[in-house]
DNA sequence: AGCAAGTTGTGAAATAATTAACAATTTTTC
DNA sequence: GAAAAATTGTTAATTATTTCACAACTTGCT
């Protein structure tokens, strides 16, 4: 396969996710427009996009379901699944541990590191809160390649650098300040303040 | 001005956050390449963002703080300012409160809203709870332009239901489950998972 | 003053993402 | 069993976004 665009992959775990509730509920075929409605975009993208992970469906029948969920499953998961890690073991982090837990994917919180001695050594949903001078340890012992980034906003560049150092592969920043990390780092970055006031544009111009 | 394109409105709120962070420094100017820097994009970009926003800095001297960051207002902000709501003040929706409290914005979360009993008649960082079943009445009583849905997944679409017929103007749904509105409603919707799940596939690929 | 270095602003080119259009095929209907 | 309706897969066209390339100008230096 050649190369995915960004918006893709995105759109491909979206995808799975509803698939995924209409498997639950014992659905076998899709199609095209139905995903599209569900994910607010046109069929054709949604063809697109499957034709680009080289899946066909059946003419007149739509996708197979649990095909495209294994496939989807097949691009975007790594086989023996990924450890994720979450710094800042505050309101959002302690939320987002919550909200994972339970959720089987191939991505686990694994350790969640927090400088308040009251966090550490406590389970939060099945996770265990570390000091963050174990970091670095932590990382190579669970084999850690992902880290969540949840610490007040003036702390996250100092711990960008030592979850770089740390050897960590992929940093997703929650934080409102941006952070600087070598290129063969993955970094995505997401503040809610930015979604909102995106929100209030197309409000006060519609 | 015409039209903006949606990844520069984006920009811009985030070019806003780090100049406020650079103007409480002290500094009065900045060229596009400090900028870029700390956007993780290139200089050019940020000057054809404030380009399109009709505005010049000086040469060799950059752009003026203090002018740039009123006139993103102009362009983002109303006058006025827009009132958020809440719905949902569990575990995300309380983190969310608490984050935006004190954060001087256009933007004020000023009700939250649960089910549970328990919650309400209840202030969270300043905010008070209100019963669900007063939405409507406090969306016109407020004048509450936004919601941010954080109710379990399964309510969420019977949510959206409930703020379209209380005749909000944009949701930002922070729920997997995508959720129906009619077109002249700005949604907006975010999902963690879809953002690790791209980390992961990136940090598989490279 | 004259030159070098730095920086903005922008038209044109390139790249990325979406949409249109339609042939090919299957299923349903009568 | 022929016609109509539905649906996929894909090329081509379109639109959106980013980057290139460079002219224009300012400042600092000698
Ligand atoms: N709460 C939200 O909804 C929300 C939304 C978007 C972004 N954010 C951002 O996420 C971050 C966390 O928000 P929060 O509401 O959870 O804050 P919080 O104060 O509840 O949690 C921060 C945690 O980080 C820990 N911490 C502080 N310094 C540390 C360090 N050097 N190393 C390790 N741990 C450290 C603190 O002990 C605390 O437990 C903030 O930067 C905030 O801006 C929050
Ligand atoms: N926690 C996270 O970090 C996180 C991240 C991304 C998305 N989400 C999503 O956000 C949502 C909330 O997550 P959470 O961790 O805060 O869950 P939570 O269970 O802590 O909170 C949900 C709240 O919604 C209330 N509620 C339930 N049904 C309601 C209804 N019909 N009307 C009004 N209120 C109702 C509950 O009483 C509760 O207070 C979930 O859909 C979750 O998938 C959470």
């Amino acid at each position: 396969m050649k190369h995915l665009p960004h918006k893709t992959i995105e759109r491909l775990s979206q995808y799975r996710r509803a698939l995924l509730i209409c498997a639950a509920k014992g659905k076998t075929h899709i199609f095209s427009h139905e995903i599209a409605k569900i994910q607010h975009i046109t069929p054709v993208q949604v063809r697109r996009d499957i034709m680009l992970i080289g899946y066909t469906g059946t003419l007149r029948k739509g996708y197979n379901i649990q095909e495209l969920i294994d496939l989807i499953g097949d691009i975007i998961d790594t086989k023996e699944g990924l450890n994720v890690a979450v710094v800042g073991i505050g309101n959002l982090g302690r939320a987002m541990i919550n909200y994972f837990n339970g959720k089987r994917t191939k991505l686990s919180i694994v350790a969640g590191f927090d400088s308040n001695p009251d966090k550490i050594d406590r389970i939060y949903s099945g996770v265990k809160g570390y000091h963050i001078d174990r970091l670095a340890e932590i990382i190579k012992e669970e084999n850690i390649s992902i880290a969540i980034i949840t610490v007040p906003a003036g702390a996250a560049p100092e711990i960008a650098d030592k979850l770089v150092n740390a050897g960590i592969k992929g940093i997703l920043n929650y934080t409102p300040k941006p952070v600087q990390v070598p290129s063969h780092i993955y970094l995505e970055e997401y503040d809610m303040i930015t979604s909102l006031e995106k929100v209030a544009f197309f409000v006060k111009t519609h």
